[in-house]
DNA sequence: GTCAAATTGTCACCTTGGTGACAAAACGAC
DNA sequence: GTCGTTTTGTCACCAAGGTGACAATTTGAC
């Protein structure tokens, strides 16, 4: 990545995400980019960093993708006068995704609580606080749907079961005890599976006892059904990791 | 639905969601939250509405679905303490995604005006921007994968070329021009497939002269292509539909 | 308690699409 | 232009998982 001079307010107003910014917003925000060049094939981020800061992609394209267990899956394209890695708008930390120039491309770098004063006025810490209130749900969906992407049927079940476990579970001294009444054709639907072979897959589970059923309840084994979840058993990502 | 007494902030305060609020704020909320009790089965709202209210489920689970085609596809949970139907928050206005109650429920809703207004004091046009500019993608993304649930390679493929088309393409008098060098391969992970199969489907949108290969670029004829994206052949959502 | 409706368990069959293996063609660095 | 590297085009083979069809079982409404 090599620096350039620095951003100019014009070229900010003409991307229509900003269009909406007074003169004074754009100023303030043409002054606090700093402006990179990236070549094709670089990386701007890499998955499992730190995200401590946000991106708008000036020229170019860039890629988002994930690297799930050994293949990667495209999740999008970025386009010029979009803001990307936003997950440093979240408290909690690490990108989920890595990012990597398509192209060549002139990316502005900013901070976070920069980018939010300038255009909300607001503290991060707040609008922080209200996006995990309302829009985390998506960040989640999106990441368990790119997660799936590639898995058999037999690792998204393990993996639903384990959500529905952190989310609607009650400790039980066998396990985590799911306190929904769930027949198999809803998991089923929340899987993206047929009936017929999510039933197969719960016998399974059951006899390997990753979950025990208690009449139409089920029982999850954490510990056991967490060794079929690829991210979990791939431990940490970590920078570099091929 | 059935009304409900009113809201209280202690009810709220206890919601984790919520816990960073002052009293003040809770007050507020619980004063503006009118509640509703829906009973397991029962539809909070449709996809296609107008989205003009958020909701915070009370008590009880609800569930996000699409109707995808012919098959709906479960996409999350919502637990007790979520906010939800947030796509009210955006300008664009109406509901992707079906909710229904899972089990009985009681939910208080309120106009995004209001819930914007006291959690971040900010007006709702202003965070919408913020929104639309920042976590669009998410949504965008998160639409994408939904919809991409039970689909075949040629429809998935058919639906990314448009969504490129509309990206990055220039007009051009044979179709849309799309202005990247893809590889099949990119276009491949892109839509999760394999390299050969892409170039299969390729060849056939060819032969079907739905799209023209001009060299390594490509051209896009949308109004031939958009037959196969299966939301947009079956026309706009509405209410009611099966 | 009774009975229809919903849910679960099992199968055989068949389609979709992944994989490896190459050859042909196109590209790009020099 | 030349030559190694990418990309594209094609196949045959195989595994995963969808489908329809039932029987067995459980549930819940009355």
């Amino acid at each position: 990545m090599i620096k350039q001079k620095p951003t100019d307010a014009n070229l900010l107003s003409r991307l229509k995400a900003f269009s909406w910014l007074s003169r004074d917003q754009l100023e303030g925000l043409a002054a606090s980019l700093e402006p990179i060049r990236v070549k094709r094939r670089e990386t701007i981020f890499y998955e499992g960093e730190i995200s401590d800061r946000v991106y708008v992609l000036l020229s170019g394209v860039a890629k988002l993708m994930l690297l799930n267990r050994d293949e990667k899956v495209l999740i999008g394209l970025v386009g010029p006068g979009e803001v990307f890695g936003v997950s440093s708008l979240l408290r909690e930390g690490t990108r989920p995704f890595r990012c990597e120039a398509f192209s060549d491309c002139v990316v502005g770098v900013t901070r976070p609580a920069t980018f939010v004063g300038l255009t909300l006025g607001v503290p991060l810490e707040r609008f922080s606080r209200t996006l995990e209130m309302t829009v985390a749900r998506w960040w989640t969906m999106l990441q368990r749907y790119t997660n799936f992407v590639g898995l058999s049927v037999r690792e998204r079940l393990a993996i639903a079961l384990l959500e529905l476990g952190a989310k609607f579970g009650a400790a039980d001294d066998r396990g985590i005890f799911i306190t929904l009444k769930l027949t198999h054709a809803d998991l089923a639907e929340l899987v993206g599976a047929s009936r017929q072979r999510t039933t197969e897959h719960l016998i399974e589970f059951e006899s390997e006892q990753m979950i025990i059923r208690d009449g139409r309840r089920l029982i999850i084994v954490q510990d056991r059904l967490r060794k079929l979840d690829p991210n979990v058993a791939a431990g940490p990502l970590q920078r570099g990791q091929r």
